[in-house]
DNA sequence: ACTGTGACGAGGG
DNA sequence: GCCCTCGCCACAG
């Protein structure tokens, strides 16, 4: 843990602390993390994740709110499932009230919090 | 050491 | 307003 070692345990670390009912972007994530540009890079490192449980990826999703990862879940509509179990609204992998569900990280966790 | 990749994002036509 | 192209940068082979 906190083997910040690495771009990927970033990610990790923020991903983690999604709260439920909540969805974040790429983007905003490796903003967070001081890198905008290399928001592939966070979607990647998701994809090591992918192993960890302790990764919520269903929450994650474009910018565009669409689970463009779903298809990484396991080839099934599992991460909408999760989504929509969470309370987060998901109408043909696309999320709906994005801006309401949204969480940003720089700015819940700018915060005292 | 070098190249390719890749779950994105922004800009241009 | 939609579609396409380019850029980007860290990690794996």
């Amino acid at each position: 843990m906190s083997d910040n070692s690495g771009f990927f345990e970033r990610v990790y670390e923020v991903c983690r602390k999604i709260p439920e009912g909540r969805v974040t972007s790429y983007g905003a994530i490796a903003k967070y993390l001081g890198a905008a540009k290399s928001a592939r890079m966070v979607g990647w490192a998701m994809n090591s994740s992918h192993n960890l449980e302790d990764v919520p990826a269903h929450r994650v999703v474009n910018r565009n709110g669409v689970l463009t990862g779903k298809h990484h879940f396991g080839g099934s509509n599992a991460m909408q499932q999760l989504l929509e179990e969470e309370g987060v609204q998901v109408k043909e992998l696309q999320v709906l009230n994005l801006e309401k569900h949204f969480w940003d990280p720089m700015k819940e966790l700018s915060r005292e919090n």
